[in-house]
DNA sequence: GCACATTCTGCAATGTAATTGCATTTAAGT
DNA sequence: ACTTAAATGCAATTACATTGCAGAATGTGC
């Protein structure tokens, strides 16, 4: 991606034109995929590590990326209903009300859906996290 | 529940059955929602904090419990690709290969399949996280 | 191109979360 | 009971994230 689109790029989500907002910006173009901040942390070694945090919550806080929950840092955990010691899925969906902070399971009778991928992608399993208002905050 | 039945849920989970896994797993059930670590640390605190976390571990290894990626901690980034400064929506699904850890974004020609919930419940947004072996792991 | 207000950056310090090692205690099988 | 294997608590360590502040850079108006 060229440098006037970059920086136009930024422009439009109201950012500052800065040397490291350019460059992670270009990175994620270029590398098509999504990156934790150890990943950033890596390849730009002449940026701080806060000047990197910064710049990653003032592109999702302007809308020029998303935060996709990772395996780590701060889960919650919830009961499982049929998984034994060796096969252990959880393919079911769960609620988290914006409003009260409460997660749920969604078990039954709503079912995951079937989702179609591309081809050659081969799935094991699946997280739905659904956000928003609950059945007891939205009765209240 | 009884305490008979947790203790032969333990079992039925190759776990020994101590006062902690005890309480915990009444407590789980008791809530009948997911639960995060710093629940139990204020709920449990006559248990070290290392044992309450070894006990979550314990949980989730043997399919007791299962985990679901939280907001804080090691999340991801990922471009956005129609999020303004205003709209930041994200309803986008996420493939993650367990084999090179990549994480892409599936947009298109593949949509988030339409879910539907129990009365009563409202939908803000979603988030879908797919984990299997990506196109190019798969083709390799 | 210059001056000003704003905001970004880097460093240091602080705060928060999770893991490890080890001595002691406890559980389960014989 | 005795023995083995595993769980617990404590202290220390490691890892991860945020805050405050001084100096530097950006963008707007002139």
């Amino acid at each position: 991606m060229k440098y006037s689109e970059l920086k136009q790029s930024l422009k439009n989500h109201k950012l500052r034109i800065t040397d490291c907002r350019m460059d992670v910006l270009e990175y994620f173009q270029k590398q098509n995929k999504a990156l934790s901040f150890k990943d950033l942390e890596d390849k730009f070694q002449e940026y701080d590590r806060v000047t990197l945090y910064r710049t990653l919550h003032s592109f999702t806080d302007n809308g020029l990326l998303h935060k996709i929950p990772g395996d780590g840092g701060s889960a919650i955990y919830g009961l499982c209903h049929d998984c034994g010691v060796e096969n252990h899925h959880h393919n079911h969906m769960h609620f988290k009300c914006n409003n009260c902070g409460t997660t749920e399971c969604i078990d039954s009778p709503i079912n995951i859906p079937k989702v179609s991928l591309p081809d050659n992608y081969e799935m094991s399993d699946i997280d739905v996290i659904i956000n928003g208002i609950c059945k007891s905050c939205h009765d209240n």
